[in-house]
DNA sequence: GGTCGGCCACTGGTCTGACCACTTGACCTC
DNA sequence: GAGGTCAAGTGGTCAGACCAGTGGCCGACC
């Protein structure tokens, strides 16, 4: 058995793990109070300051409401939470949550070639060989995680390109849920990493600077990948996506 | 002068604030060290518990490295912040940032059409219904600001209906960043939110659960403050925005 | 002379116990 | 019954201590 390195999780880290799951998991329903800091601190057995340091935590997320007089009270994280919480709701209990694996796949189809596109209308003169480096990169290898790297490589440089504060931070917090699972994703994206024919037209499309033709390649990417895992992803205990009734969050507050 | 409630900023806040914007605003260098955490509490005048409180935010927001026994390192915000910074960064130092204002505008108008063809394709029955009551209360009041906060429960409940966990955890982040500059934005935004006309249209078409017909009425209402504020925002400082050269954020670890 | 080893100073990690500030609700007075 | 008062419980903050890693200095050994 080979050595591995130990991990050291600290002590807040724990417990905010513990009190998320607890949130996300329903086992705390929105509005329901939770235990006192002291109260927490005693049950869990560690000091009040570290059980502090995680609820700070969770109400930096959104995902309770401090007040001081008064108990911590849970809100509703499908309401509140922003896409910063997306790598903690990806694996839940363990597994790969799959609506939450379709959803990113969807965000990353529609938000991909809009990248595309502006980056094609902006990307400046040496965009084009910064691009074409990545993709020899790429091509030079037949490892399926190291592939996956340089594409994302390819996708970190395209949004630097497009200039766009919004889109860089929605793509750092995509791939913060992403790079985790990267080793075990290695199959299902092989599809896609593979056509690195696809990939040299995607960037000779964002070097010809037409938007639209941009779009249209990395639609071309995406697309095939998507389609393939969507598809599976409905087969496996996903019945009918297409016709799940919406649930409103509740409206507290 | 009308009686304010008075804002009560814990010490970790404030703490969390002041080492953020130094952070942000390039005081701090990727990779620079932070003082240490004894040194900060004696400089802020503070506890030492309360700077702990804020670099540990600081961490969970990937815009510092902290290791034990070792010194606190900067990270490249714009490399691993997530989107929940957005609100952060739309206002510095006092002002509207409008580069990062214009990323919003643009995001905005690339995901608000995928969201409602997605909730074309699976809204249920009661959508339609659910939608028109926003339509109603938006159309029976003058007020700007009122008129704003229908338009976001309008999107609010169309984004439950696309029923994707990603594009709902982005609105929250968005809508985190909007909200709070919302009585500012008033003037500008009512160009589009007075179109009630084109809402109705976009009602009705993510109803009659055409996809692309949703999204071409959900363009439309988007578009034209869109365009206009774009405009505006181009000629008040900005001056190429469409050939600004991508910086890459380096290349740390 | 070079290298290994331990020591030491510094970092963050955690705990204890205390006190302050605020909210609530029960109780008591008028 | 309406009003004020007060006690209990909550989060907010602090001081000080000790534990646990890291890295560099420096002496002892080869």
């Amino acid at each position: 058995m080979p050595l591995q390195p130990v991990t050291r999780r600290s002590v807040p880290d724990e417990v905010f793990d513990q009190v998320l799951a607890e949130v996300v998991d329903g086992g705390l329903a929105p509005g329901e109070q939770l235990p006192s800091e002291r109260r927490l601190a005693e049950v869990l057995g560690v000091s009040r300051p570290a059980v502090r340091e995680a609820l700070q935590r969770m109400a930096a997320t959104r995902l309770v409401e401090v007040r001081q007089g008064e108990a911590t009270t849970v809100r509703d994280f499908k309401r509140y939470a922003g896409l910063d919480l997306l790598p903690r709701l990806l694996v839940r209990a363990g597994g790969l949550d799959t609506a939450v694996a379709r959803s990113v796949l969807e965000a990353r189809l529609a938000v991909g070639p809009t990248v595309a596109a502006l980056a094609a209308q902006r990307g400046g003169p040496t965009l084009a060989a910064s691009l074409t480096d990545v993709i020899d990169a790429l091509s030079a290898t037949d490892d399926d995680v190291e592939r996956q790297v340089h594409a994302l490589e390819l996708w970190d440089r395209v949004v630097d390109a497009a200039d766009s504060l919004v889109f860089r931070l929605m793509f750092n917090s995509l791939r913060a849920a992403y790079e985790p699972a990267l080793e075990a994703l290695a199959p299902v994206m092989a599809l896609e990493v593979g056509q690195v024919e696809a990939y040299r037209l995607l960037v000779s499309a964002i070097a010809s600077g037409d938007p639209e033709v941009a779009r249209a390649a990395a639609d071309r990417v995406l697309r095939p990948a998507t389609d393939a895992i969507l598809g599976a992803l409905s087969e496996l205990g996903d019945p009918a996506p297409d016709s799940a009734p919406a649930t409103r969050p509740s409206t507290e507050e």
